[in-house]
DNA sequence: AATACATTTGACCAAATGGTTAAATCAAAT
DNA sequence: ATTTGATTTAACCATTTGGTCAAATGTATT
């Protein structure tokens, strides 16, 4: 019986799924109206409700996704630990940049929402599986071989996913801000790639140092 | 006729500018309720369209304001263009420093409101007055004098900006992500004061080269 | 063909929300 | 005391919005 109805039903979620993912990154939970996740969608608004229970479900679903898609990438550029953090530098500004590149409102939306709803962080932690303590490990095993200079762990990473973020987050300011036009600002943030990397090596790293 | 009226009329609009700002603050353009504004400075919901004839009219106000409070603190710091760029990187680390540590969520509510309508960010720039040549005109100089190593200045105003944001944008979920508690990341935050500072000189300044 | 089951839809509802209005209140000027 | 003008309020309105439901439409199994 399953084989079709399996299929359609698959596609039809898949369908709903992709326009509220579009719908809630563009206008956030409170901005968001199921009518237009629906209308994006091509179906029936009672629909929406039928696969997802409430516009709370929904959002949940595709926030949990959001979320989840910051963090792996820099986790698998730690090569289990055993990585020099040069390598870490790199492969983390590569991971976010090939990442943000792709879906550059990721961050303002996931942030945006956070700062929404505060007190669920927790279990979105735990549902996401993100665990820092391996990059952590990293670089304090960094800064024993003298590879690093002394520094906080936690200061660097935060500095690193810092400079990786932000001129996407702040996006629409940095770009009227300082360049003529959007394409330029593209540019300017592919070059990152190389400039923030070297930008923390410069800082952190022993053999750059006099 | 009108002294008590106007000491009134004012008492009454800061009133509700300040509950204003509280909900905006934390909810967003979206998620405040004109109710909500209103219990919070303690009047009728029919006074908030006395005073400022719409939601939208009585969020600009609010957001304007808010956006102005960022760029001036770095503007102030550049001497008139005299200065060194090691003293203007001390002087904008600080200032955002000041200012964030008073009014944390600034950055967020600012970004994300930004993000939901960034084409009006044209006037917003226009509004506030922000010229960014001036930190601009300083860092090239420094580069001339051999004072700063060559760097797309953009590049580096972006980031030390981002550097001093991104903990405060970010902060429910780093502060869970490697941190205890609230307070002690606070504390973590107010050290980054010298620790940006040197992160930055360190990767910028010849002096601190080989 | 008939049954059983999942999927889809149009019509509808109750609550919330931004905004309006006419009346009341109040302080100052005459 | 009365008038005048701004300020404040309670009651109300139109619209929007998330959500429901019964009926309709498939689709596979018997």
């Amino acid at each position: 019986m399953a084989n079709r109805n399996l299929k359609e039903n698959k596609d039809t979620e898949k369908l709903i799924l992709d326009a509220a993912r579009e719908v809630f990154i563009r206008k956030g939970f409170d901005g968001a109206r199921m009518q237009e996740i629906a209308d994006e969608a091509g179906i029936n608004k009672a629909l929406l409700h039928y696969y997802f229970r409430s516009k709370q479900k929904l959002f949940d679903t595709i926030f949990l996704e959001a979320f989840k898609d910051f963090w792996p990438s820099i986790e698998s550029s730690t090569n289990n630990g055993k990585g020099t953090v040069k390598d870490l530098i790199k492969s983390a500004v590569d991971a976010y940049m090939d990442l943000l590149l792709k879906m550059p409102f990721l961050p303002s939306f996931v942030v945006g929402e956070i700062n929404r709803s505060p007190e669920r962080i927790q279990e979105l932690l735990q549902a996401s599986g993100i665990r820092p303590d391996f990059v952590l490990e990293v670089i304090k095993r960094g800064i024993e071989k003298r590879e690093v200079i002394a520094i906080d762990p936690r200061d660097l990473i935060i500095n690193i996913v810092g400079l990786s973020l932000f001129p996407f987050i702040s996006r629409p300011v940095l770009s009227r801000m300082f360049f003529a036009s959007e394409e330029e600002y593209m540019e300017f943030l592919a070059s990152r790639r190389n400039s923030v990397y070297e930008f923390v090596c410069r800082s952190v790293l022993v053999e750059y140092q006099s």
